[in-house]
DNA sequence: TTGCTAATACCTCTTTAGTGGTATGAAAGG
DNA sequence: CCTTTCATACCACTAAAGAGGTATTAGCAA
């Protein structure tokens, strides 16, 4: 019976995905939180085989979560359950040494696939994400692995584009000369490689910038 | 017994809420669909109490599927689940007349409740929600109750100005003039009150029109 | 020390966005 | 029939963004 940990923020997901679970899937829901920090008690505690975790969540999100993880040493293998097939997500997940990666609009068979494969330290990538993978190596845009080699200021720049400032307002909200505003905006356009504001929000949005 | 049918278009969720039920908790689900247009078919086919159905779904959204009951004169009481606490969106949903407004990080009793009213003809709506409405008719900020107002092809365009085009390229695109196009950015930005672009894309972004 | 980067600041120039109008044909709805 | 909405198109003007540079300061790390 391989035993997982679920770690979502919302509690329906949660105990819905707990009841789903027969005898005879061979998996068993023992323990159940949402927040990130208490997964190493609750590791510590008891026998964990897999951690299922939601990457979308207020606070500490999956990525952190990881780091967190792997900050402390565990090893346990992280399944990572997401809405989105976001590039920086998988990137991100895959760095930081998740095992698997699968969508919430999985079916509950691959969801049992999923966590089997995971349990026996193998990885598991449903196919929409190995998609995504493989358009990410093929055009091989940065898209968002820029979002971290973005400074502070960079981020702060960004979300007051996209609050609506423009570069007068940004330099008098942030006490600094709208010549240093505009180049600011200028490397942030050409880190990210986008040609325009408004893609540069979307952009942001999509990978949490904002 | 209350019989419910979920329209969803995660069968990893849709399957959760359905095996979380326990006879004692009086709820039963009998149905499940991803695709609205089978609603009607299903209502025809046996009895269903309570219709729980989830906002954001590709295809058919919630609110479609509420207008396509309501047009063709179904009165099954319909739970709104979603994500998102979007203004815009309980704003639809009671527009169209649904009976019930929960969020997905309810926990398993407060669903339980909401469907359990919802059955009974009362109307549930999740605290968190009531907060929303409570801001929405303090500020009466027009916000994204402008999404309603906007065209297909205004959506259009903004998803184009995302996607880092600009007037020239757009009117390329979409085969327009550009003073067509400038005209369309012109009536968007008055419709949903903003002044820059990228504000626009954010505000977007948020509500689903992206 | 040397090298790298973030944050700051300035200059010039071209392109684009944003704002003020007006207008017409088609479709939808009362 | 009339009104509204949508999509289309145009003109003229101002404000802002974008792109090409260069440069100084502070701090951090190899």
């Amino acid at each position: 019976m391989v035993k997982v940990l679920i770690v979502d923020d919302h509690p329906l997901f949660a105990e819905g995905i707990k009841a789903m679970f027969k005898p005879e899937d061979g998996i068993e829901v023992v323990a159940h939180t949402i927040n990130g920090n208490a997964i190493p008690a609750i590791l510590d505690g008891e026998k964990i085989d897999v951690i299922l975790m939601d990457i979308d969540m207020p606070a500490l999100d999956g990525i952190a979560c990881m780091e967190l993880l792997n900050l402390k040493g565990y090893q346990t293998p992280v399944l990572m359950l997401t809405m989105h097939q976001s590039i920086k997500q998988i990137k991100s997940a895959l760095e930081k040494g998740a095992q698997g990666y699968i969508l919430k609009d999985a079916s509950k068979a691959e969801l049992v696939q999923a966590i089997t494969e995971t349990s026996n330290g193998r990885n598991y990538f449903h196919h929409k994400i190995n998609d995504q993978i493989f358009n990410y190596f093929r055009n091989k845009k940065p898209s968002m692995t820029g979002a971290q080699v973005l400074s502070e200021r960079e981020k702060e720049i960004i979300k007051c584009v996209a609050d609506g400032l423009n570069t007068k307002a940004i330099s008098a909200k942030l006490f600094i000369s709208e010549h240093t505003v505009k180049t600011h905006r200028r490397n942030i356009m050409h880190k990210l490689q986008v040609k325009t504001s408004p893609e540069l929000i979307k952009l942001a949005m999509e990978n949490g910038i904002i």
